[in-house]
DNA sequence: ATGTTGGCAATGTGCCGACAA
DNA sequence: TTGTCGGCACATTGCCAACAT
């Protein structure tokens, strides 16, 4: 099936040799996701400069002269290298590449990929076992500790002792920078289940995760545990100004990079798969094969992409256009060079360009077949003059064949609940490189991006909303002078039996009272945050920070309440709020629904 | 008295400009301390490229081809502007001055600096009424507030109602980035004092701030409060790989600077008074003055320096050898070219090598009288010949006049406990330029550095050790499974009526016990980590962290605590421990001595 | 005059089983 | 099977006056 049975040894022997750079090789994979692959050291890839300059945002282009660097569209590179990390404030994966300009003379046509150096480093030959849960409230909450699923405990934690009464042991994992996290792995509860306690809460805190992040234990071989963390949206940065993250000092800028064209040296480019501007750089071979079929306007076609769990969906969409996407500055260059049109409920991106390696034609030919249209000019006109000889547009669409859907199926490997334990091989090695033909016999070459790593799934729901809802009700109390807390006294809550205060509310516009939040620890900015009236002004409701309050500053914790209702004394008042439990949440996804009396 | 009266109204005039930077110029020199000045907009001055280099560390110089940039050993400047900065991270003072460099012909012969541009921009006219006051434990324990010295409260903040009983009210003040901090300043207590509560503990937290630290409060003309700090210590960087803080991307290295030499062009330098690096620029006058009198090895001489609490002292010394600094990357530079051997119980500075112009002769010349000394060769071997002809060595002790002695004098202003108003000028503005001549009339020229800012006292007392006695004695509970805390009942705490855990105490390499700090939130990692015994290794103390504790996994909370004693069930301890309180002081200041029993 | 301490109240943290989806 | 909740114990925070220096 277009993969060497042989290479698996070799492979496994070569694992072995320390050049992935400081990051364990199956948890960045893990990390990073089903649908991120990497090329190995030898293989032939097309680096796309413009797409780099995309990801770096004009900061750190530094255009020069006619608007940008003099550099070639696509550049056909072998890679040199690749280094997996870990970004060390928020433990999102990339990797480095080292990649050296060649011709594409220079690039066998074999299925090589023109090395012998080549080797899966790239690619863990064996998935250890591994489990991945989306984080609850209850697991992010101060208030308790981490719930693990059954099976993913059995599978990736050293067994217990059921016979005891609680059996529990200590278990040791190491994070993507080989930082050792603690956790008391307890079995208990009725009914029994498996529960990380003593530990926990300091790993939430300090990988500051959130309700809808996800954790991820893997055993390795060896027995050792590993633990990453894939976030469900990006870390706010708190550094104040804009450092140079995951490259490091001024190195891969596009400077940098069109000095090394020229010089035919090896540039290094930060590869940050999770953040969607990364496909600057593509197998060889799929560059080649999207030459393969024809690419007209008004042609349905499909694509593969990542849904919000991670998972993968397959979108479909109608070609409305091709030109050029920046006609200044990159005159003729296929990068994202086609405007589609997504299927209904289908918003694969939100962005409606893409480039023409990134999809497949449909095999159910639907719109409006047979019909001739002439590709758009870079103003997005017909004009079929614009694009270049070497891209083969108009051609009538005729036997192409969902190679990738039959090597899909070839792939296609156990994705049972949360864990599994399955051999599996990447599409970016020993993949034979595709001269430009259609229907060639490349049957073992899949979409790297989509198999070429065992999906993890997550738990299937968007973590619950979490809307206890509860009713305050009480009295403001006149603002007397006296510095001492007025709001316990005053209130009278339902629903709770105890150790209730107003500070473990969350209030939204609520327009006769406004408490800001002491919920969550990774909102508080002073920490200390009660209220207390103040009725010197008898229409603004004015607290403040501190244990025994005094005036309202704004709402500068919780960004979504931003306006202070009037407030009378003596008002009833009655709103919904949160579980009063302490939960660490995604910022602006924490207010409740006010219900006005 | 060589400063022109007249230019005093032009400077409140010009220091309307908006041209100093970002941040309050009174609160950046307040902060920066006594002995920091800075040149004003078109003063020259003299850079040295070697001390620039020292300053920015290997890391930054790429030194290339011969070991250095080929850039000279000074360069006369003309100072384009400068502009105030404090670090967003630790709120350390620093300024960005850009130079031009200019031929010495260029510079005028004139008091003038050469410009009409120059102004006070770098000096506040009138200093406002301001307080600093070095932190206790107390000020800094989560425990309480801050206690506002009454004058100091009395000069720099609104005044409050004594009628009522407990008179308060809120202040704002913005630090030096312009954020605001709210405080309530009430004034209580039995005997009656002013104290900063609501408000207090947040600004702590968020400026990390230690006892010993000092803060500094300053009302400005307009009666704005500001606030800044100057901490006791360096605030250890937490970035975990090096980011250029000050300089702003990569300007500010030699690279660019050596560019800038060539080209005429400006450049900029990042000039932090506190980082004791920042003295490669010097007024061209002092440069030139550094020839006006003779240099030998024997001579005594005195110069003034900083001590810890920022007040100034004036170290004496002995020049005992004269030479290159660095003979290979740069012969024949006078920077830091002495060396010397500094009094008894003189040890301003840890390196004895100072270059000329930061040193005056010593009135009483002690040690060895009339004996003609060779320079030093630059491996510190007496050879004359290597000393450049420009650098008069040898020369007979003369009838050399300490000028700067008289200005000191001049510009001696009310140095009270820690609150004043007084008007200053900056020795850096109009300071007519001292030709290369021995008793140049340069009365007005004082020594820059140390008299040219209001010095402002610290508490003169170092922060007091906090070492309440306290004594522990329990008995350590065997280990049972059940992970209940097993602490409290075991142990007996003399001295403390209640609420006191051994979570409060801080140990160091106890020999039969070892708990790790609970104490002051900075030193926290994980937050929550109390002990529990763990007796199943008999002779090993092992705890972690979490309420209920089970192992203890090192010390890594305190440095200083580095090794777990043996530890044996039954075995009764004792130890001496810190205050209870939650305090916040420096990192491994914070270990009580252990008795032994 | 002001640093430190005890008293005290409020609130946050974290382990546990109960209950329910 | 596992997410959420009440119960509980205890730790931390922060305002206050008493006391000491």
């Amino acid at each position: 099936m277009g993969i060497d049975l042989n290479t698996v040894e070799e492979e496994e022997e070569e694992a072995k040799e320390e050049d992935a750079g400081p990051v364990c090789l199956e948890l960045w994979h893990a990390c990073a996701g089903p649908s991120v692959s990497l090329p190995n050291k030898g293989y032939f890839v097309v680096y796309f400069p413009q797409g780099h300059a995309e990801q770096l945002g004009d900061f750190y282009c530094g255009d020069v002269g006619n608007g940008r660097f003099d550099v070639p569209l696509h550049v056909f590179c072998r890679v040199v290298h690749v280094r997996l990390h870990a970004d060390v404030e928020t433990d999102e994966v990339y990797a480095q590449l080292a990649l050296m300009a060649v011709s594409e003379e220079e690039i066998p046509k074999d299925g090589d990929g023109g090395s012998d150096e080549s080797d899966s480093e790239r690619r863990p030959a064996r998935m250890p076992h591994m489990f991945c849960k989306t984080l609850t409230a209850s697991d992010t909450s101060t208030h308790g500790g981490f719930s693990v699923p059954r099976r993913a405990a059995e599978d990736c934690f050293p067994p217990l002792d059921y016979k005891l009464q609680r059996p529990s042991q200590e278990l040791v994992a190491k994070d993507l920078h080989g930082t050792e996290w603690r956790f008391r792995h307890i079995y208990r509860g009725q009914p029994r289940r498996h529960l990380l306690t003593t530990g926990w809460s300091a790993f939430v805190n300090k990988k500051k995760l959130v309700s809808g992040d996800a954790v991820l234990f893997l055993r390795g071989e060896d027995g050792e545990l590993r633990l990453g963390i894939r976030r469900a949206g990006q870390l706010k940065d708190t550094t104040p100004f804009p450092v140079l993250h995951n490259q490091s000092s001024n190195h891969g800028t596009l400077a940098t990079v069109a000095h090394a064209l020229y010089t035919k040296s090896v540039f290094n480019i930060s590869y940050n798969p999770r953040d969607g501007h990364s496909s600057f750089i593509i197998p060889y071979w799929k560059f080649v094969k999207s030459f393969s079929h024809p690419i007209s306007i008004g042609m349905r076609f499909k694509m593969r992409c990542e849904s919000e769990d991670a998972s993968e969906r397959r979108c479909t969409g109608l070609i409305t256009g091709i030109g050029d996407m920046d006609p200044l500055r990159w005159p003729g260059s296929k990068w994202r060079c086609l405007l589609v049109r997504w299927d209904e409920g289908e918003e694969c991106r939100k962005n409606s360009r893409i480039s023409p390696w990134e999809i497949e034609p449909n095999n159910v030919v639907a719109g409006s077949p047979g019909l001739t249209v002439s590709p758009i000019s870079k103003r997005l006109k017909p004009n079929p003059s614009t694009v270049g000889p070497e891209f083969p547009v108009c051609t009538s669409g005729n036997g192409y064949q969902d190679y990738s859907e039959t090597s899909r199926r070839f792939q296609k490997v156990l994705q049972g609940q949360e864990y599994f334990s399955v051999g599996i091989k990447s599409s970016w090695d020993r993949i034979p490189v595709a001269t430009p033909q259609p229907q060639s016999q490349l049957l073992g070459a899949g979409f790297p991006e989509s198999v070429g790593f065992q999906k993890v799934l997550q738990g299937q729901e968007i973590h619950p909303c979490y809307h206890t809802t509860l009713t305050l009700a009480g009295t403001i109390a006149p603002y007397n002078g006296a510095y001492r807390s007025r709001w316990t006294p005053a209130l009278q809550v339902q629903g709770y039996a105890n150790q209730v205060s107003p500070s473990h509310f969350v209030s939204r516009a609520i327009p006769n009272l406004a408490i800001p939040s002491r919920v969550n620890r990774n909102f508080v900015s002073g920490r200390k945050d009660q209220v207390e009236m103040n009725t010197t002004s008898k229409n603004k409701l004015e607290s403040s920070g501190g244990r025994d309050g005094c005036r309202i500053f704004g709402f500068s914790l919780n960004p979504v309440i931003d306006e202070v209702a009037p407030c009378q004394v003596d008002k009833e008042f009655e709103f919904e709020a949160l579980n009063p439990r302490s939960i660490r949440k995604p910022l602006g996804n924490n207010c409740a629904t006010v219900k006005c009396p």
